[in-house]
DNA sequence: ACTGGCACTCTCCTGGCCTAAGTGCCAATG
DNA sequence: CATTGGCACTTAGGCCAGGAGAGTGCCAGT
């Protein structure tokens, strides 16, 4: 079959460059791989490839080097996602054991996925928005400013200080408190809005005004906080592929540098189950030569939020989506306890 | 007067090259400033500059180059901080106008710096240990966990779930909070262990281990936030000095990554009033190619956290240190303000 | 459908050459 | 004695030619 065959070379070149670095030629690959052919069958094949769009040339006298549509194919039908060696597990448990705060586990994992993987890696708190309410705390902090904290399901802490529209006796702030607590735990951050609209009509005249601008301090810090937040780690992996980066790696350490991007990265809603891999032109401008990575993390099939990492196109596909896979899992584990 | 000269010449040499990027021969620096003697002349200073270790050839046939020493100098006795202009005042006005919250100004100060330096700034949460108690908060989130919130009077608002060693039930987390509130409010944080020591005593045989259960878990707290926080921005303006990394720029990056590297940078007790400028291998190891400026913040001469910019050794020192001063005044202010 | 063979095209390295820049030193000068 | 003009010397960098090596495309043969 030959077809086959030809997809068994695209898988040789894809493996061979990415170990070596350098463009792949049909005289090594016929000595590196078992492929039963000569050199000039290779040749062919090549061409047909090339043909089609999944290799390239970077001169005419160089060998073969996987286009973003080779690593496509590559990763949709030749590879296998490679579980992690047992150590490695090990390493993961070790590392990410003992830590109750949910900041702490966020900034731990992100760090080990760096390691691991020897890449960028970037992790999405848990989403607000998908989050339900634990607790909410109302703390008088003056004359005029209150704190608010709201803490959710996943451990996720939001403080934000407001100032008062009037004077709240103390009195008046613990009634607040339970009101907002009995209204509104248990319930999805998206849902609270509607849940508190009318408290405020629960208290007498007098105080209402008060109230109500509690309320609308309350509201805005939702959607202020609604913003999600993503940690990142091991940018200096990065300048370890001078050659990957045609032009220096600065536009990349800029994307890196936008919260929002870093979003789009990792955040798009996708389920603990799959993996999402983008290749070169498929990433937001500026990321265009790098390869992402990601997964979910979550209970089930619900995604609390996103973890990837982000590297160059030349990268061990099957090893890489191995440690997100795994990293992703422990998290979701771990915050599913808790 | 011969000496006097020699100076200027180091100064020029220092001017152009900053400029420039590259290195400065003698016939470029009688061209540019005028010194009043020849080349030749010019010549004989810089053999004498090089002798003495301030300047330094690339090649036998090149121009000079300022070494360490040669920068020190520079900025010990032959600059002077240049002010910003007042467009940029302006600009960091409206920058860091218009937010009531501490992670807001930190977040907004640190990219600011590295905008306006066109390099990779370092801010300092206000220190915990020179800060004192604003308000403590102690919350039931449920059977046995808890919820222990600490503010500031910098506006720093720390917070950690506990395991609670035993139930308690919501009046007594009442009375414990108001004990705490009590006994520390006002208090240095530093200080606090000797104010909380004996809470405990004050209640019940009965209430007792819950109790110490509590304050043990908040002095815990605050030995593990003691440690301090450092944001970073504009790691991608590194990239803009290709030249000035000779052997890349990971290493650079990496000791970025390091909260202790940042802090050791930008966190040691620099009174507000005073500039610090480090050059080459007067810092940590893996930034001996770098220059860091920094300052502190905070009211009068005692200083709540530093701010700094680190950038290439070939840095226009006098304007980084005027932004560099200028953002921590804007920064001391709006703190005191609040 | 596969293979061996061969001419062709490129990159990369090397060595030689030249130019431009900049230096160090020296003898002359006020 | 500081300064100067002059000059020989060193070196990086650009350019060119030539050769080696790698890899290709194509063709005729099995």
């Amino acid at each position: 079959m030959t077809e086959e065959r030809r997809l068994a070379v695209l898988r040789a070149i894809v493996e061979d460059y990415v170990r070596t670095e350098e463009p792949v030629g049909s005289k090594a690959l016929v000595e590196r791989h078992n492929l039963g052919v000569s050199s000039a069958t290779i040749r062919n094949d090549m061409a047909a490839l090339e043909e089609e769009g999944y290799i390239a040339q970077p001169h005419t006298s160089a060998g073969r080097v996987p286009t973003d549509k080779g690593y496509r194919l590559f990763v949709d039908r030749l590879s296998t996602v490679k579980p992690l060696s047992s150590p490695e597990r090990k390493a993961i448990q070790a590392f990410l054991d003992g830590s109750l705060d949910l900041d702490d586990v966020v900034a731990r994992t992100v760090r080990l996925l760096a390691q691991l993987t020897r890449q960028v890696a970037v992790v999405q708190y848990p989403s607000l928005t998908r989050s339900a309410v634990r607790h909410v705390e109302v703390v008088a902090l003056g004359a005029n400013r209150l704190l608010l904290v709201l803490i959710t399901d996943t451990g996720r802490v939001e403080q934000r200080v407001v100032e008062s529209p009037a004077v709240l006796s103390d009195d008046l702030v613990g009634r607040v408190r339970s009101r907002f607590n009995a209204a509104i735990t248990g319930v999805r951050l998206a849902d609270v809005p509607a849940e508190v609209e009318d408290i405020a009509l629960q208290f007498g005249e007098q105080e209402r005004p008060a109230v109500t601008g509690v309320v609308s301090a309350l509201l805005e810090m939702l959607v202020e906080t609604r913003e999600e937040r993503v940690v990142l780690a091991g940018a200096s992996n990065l300048a370890r592929f001078g050659q990957d980066f045609p032009y220096s790696i600065r536009p990349v350490l800029e994307a890196l540098e936008e919260q929002v991007v870093l979003l789009r990265l990792v955040g798009e809603a996708t389920s603990p189950s799959a993996l999402t891999v983008r290749i070169g032109s498929e990433n937001p401008e500026g990321l265009t030569t790098t390869a992402v990575v990601s997964t979910g993390y979550g209970r089930g099939e619900q995604a609390l939020g996103g973890i990837g990492v982000l590297g160059p196109m030349r990268m061990d596909y099957p090893s890489t989506m191995g440690a997100v896979r795994a990293v992703a899992r422990y998290v979701s584990q771990i915050l599913a306890e808790s």
